[in-house]
RNA sequence: GCGGGUGUAGCUUAGUGGUAAAGCACCAGCCUUCCAAGCUGGCUAUGAGGGUUCGAUUCCCUUCACCCGCUCCA
């Protein structure tokens, strides 16, 4: 199938605001980076996978892998918390990190990750000629920055380097850690001067004079910066350090927060979950690539609480049922993937992490993000326990005894959600009046069906919108009587709307309606009155 | 945050230091018995701000947004 020039993404993003399904906010003043609003149809079809992950999650949770059907609540808790949340939560701490842009080299580095050392230059006197501060990340810059030292003090021998003792050892159990050579002492005359310190103990002076870790010229580096994620505001008229609170950076927490007040009111017990879908906000440093990173977003989490030697039984468990639900919701299988997270790269209250990764246009042939299912232990119900002094340790009255559940927490992006499946529903067919429209599964489309007099006269319109204010109780429906019928049919294309009845003369005598099926634009002759029972087994 | 690119109507494009053009879409009417038909009419644009100029959409500066690459993604 020839495709168009214009990308994939372009496509879609244009299709999206044509048809009213994703806007720029606050188009009008110029748009706001990061932030996207949802449209009609867009919003429609938000709700509808919201609805469907809660109607998954809460009110018909899958059978557990003991057989027994999933206990699961939903809550919903508010998007600021005491700020006291987000110290026990590592978010304060996490997000603060302090980062270093280099000029030349157009890297950035964490603050504290950047190692300065500084070497003095000293002539046969051993008078002071210079102080140069060297930096680096890896090892193995260190080892090739002393490798061009030593090149250069043997070619002008005027100069000694000297270097200080490194703090940690003596600097022959120094070398011999980092592999540098043995014979390194002995080629450097005099004493050694390695003051090695983070460039975050640096002052404002000396962090001017650092070569860049990548770089070739000093006081290439910025001073470092605060990146910290979480959006800010203030309770109360006062505006100070006391009255600062923050923007919800994900929903989790206020679960977590909430979990004992759960347990006490709702009769469940471990293994059960806690469910909430809300809106969440991160400061991110570049928002990218449509609605995939934005600054304020949906989350859909779930936390589960698990006795501490069911963990990674329910780990398994959520993240197999997680990637069935998104194929379910009509993502194909090549197109999602199981990225399990590696020792290295998780974070560390974590036991085990899958990230659920779907190939999106721009991503492909890589995949990103979707939802992660992480094995979180009884981190954060410990971090909570101890810094709010309240005891969240589950009694088991039955085997008498206690602990701290662990949790299974599958944690989806709704607004990610919305992308993929428009990313997968967006089909190119020349062949067709329409040539851009949406396959999306019927049950998640915004509009199920839409209903058209053929012509507008001759009554149909009145039985059309007869029907249609019938069919309005029970499904998202939209009447339509202008233009041609092929145009109409080629809105609803667009729009991914599964079904469209039509009203023709036919309907007048033998009260036949004619259903045309979007995906195959075939009709085929409804009884009128059948015509919701048809809807309601086809949309099922 | 850095580098590169792009900003003209809802979309896709044209054009110009001197009245901003077209196709599609959209709206209204007519017509129309099944896939963006036709006719008539209509709405709508130089991202924003500043400078140079008699005059700027065009040249310059700043800014904003989007795209690509880096970076970031607790």
């Amino acid at each position: 199938m020839p495709q168009p020039e214009t990308s994939l993404m372009n496509r879609l993003v244009s299709l999206c605001k044509r048809r009213g399904f994703v806007y720029p906010a606050s188009e009008i003043y110029g748009g706001l980076n990061g932030f996207w609003d949802f449209g009609p149809l867009g919003t429609q079809l938000k709700n509808n996978i919201r609805d469907a992950w809660w109607r998954d999650m809460v009110d018909c949770p899958p059978i557990g892998p003991d057989g027994q059907p999933v206990s699961i609540v939903g809550i919903d808790t508010s998007i600021i918390q005491h700020p006291k949340t987000w110290e026990a939560s590592g978010h304060l701490s996490g997000f603060a990190d302090l980062m270093v842009d280099c000029k030349e080299s157009k890297k950035r580095y964490r603050a504290d990750h950047i190692n300065v050392f500084e070497v003095t230059m000293r002539d046969e006197d051993k008078e002071e000629k210079a102080r140069l501060f060297f930096s680096y990340v890896e090892p193995e810059q260190l080892n090739e920055i002393v490798a061009g030292l030593i090149k250069r003090t043997k070619k002008d021998s005027q100069y000694y380097l000297s270097f200080e003792r490194h703090p940690r050892n003596d600097s022959e159990k120094y070398c011999r850690e980092e592999g540098l050579a043995n014979n390194f002492l002995s080629k450097i005359q005099s004493d050694f001067i390695l003051i090695e310190r983070p460039f975050t103990a640096l002052n404002a002076e000396e962090q001017a004079k650092v070569i860049g870790p990548d770089a070739k010229n000093a006081g290439t580096l910025t001073e470092p910066r605060s990146f910290n994620l979480m959006f800010n505001s203030y309770v109360g008229v006062f505006q100070n350090e006391e009255s600062k609170v923050y923007l919800r950076p994900e929903t989790a927490q206020g679960i977590f927060l909430q979990y004992k007040n759960v347990l006490d009111t709702s009769r469940v017990k471990p293994p059960f979950g806690i469910a909430q879908v809300g809106k969440s906000f991160r400061n991110e440093v570049t928002p990218r690539n449509f609605i995939f990173r934005t600054r304020e977003f949906e989350q859909m989490e779930m936390e589960f609480f698990v006795p501490p030697e069911d963990g990674m039984k329910w780990y398994e468990f959520w993240v197999a049922e997680r990637l069935r639900w998104w194929g379910e919701m009509g993502l194909s299988k090549a197109n999602i993937f199981r990225h399990e997270i590696g020792d290295g790269d998780r974070a560390f209250y974590s036991a085990a992490t899958a990230d659920i990764e779907y190939k999106y246009p721009f991503t492909d042939p890589n995949f990103g993000e979707l939802e992660g299912v992480a094995y979180r232990t009884d981190y954060d119900l410990k971090q909570h326990q101890t810094f709010s002094k309240t005891n969240l340790e589950y009694i088991d009255q039955e085997a008498k005894t206690r602990y701290l559940p662990h949790v299974i927490e599958p944690a989806a992006g709704l607004t990610r959600g919305v992308l993929a499946l428009l990313c997968e529903a967006y089909q190119y067919d020349e062949s067709r009046a329409s040539p851009e429209w949406l396959k999306l599964k019927p049950s998640l489309a915004p509009i199920k069906a839409g209903i058209f007099p053929l012509v507008n006269k001759d009554g149909m319109p009145e039985v059309a919108e007869k029907l249609f204010m019938d069919l309005r109780k029970t499904h998202t429906c939209q009447y339509d009587a202008k233009q041609s019928i092929g145009k109409r049919y080629a809105r609803m294309d667009e729009a991914g709307t599964p079904f469209c009845i039509t009203i023709d003369g036919d309907t007048l005598t033998s009260q036949n309606v004619t259903i045309r099926n979007r995906d195959t634009a075939q009709q085929e002759k409804v009884a009128l009155d059948q015509v919701k029972s048809y809807l309601s087994t086809k949309l099922s």
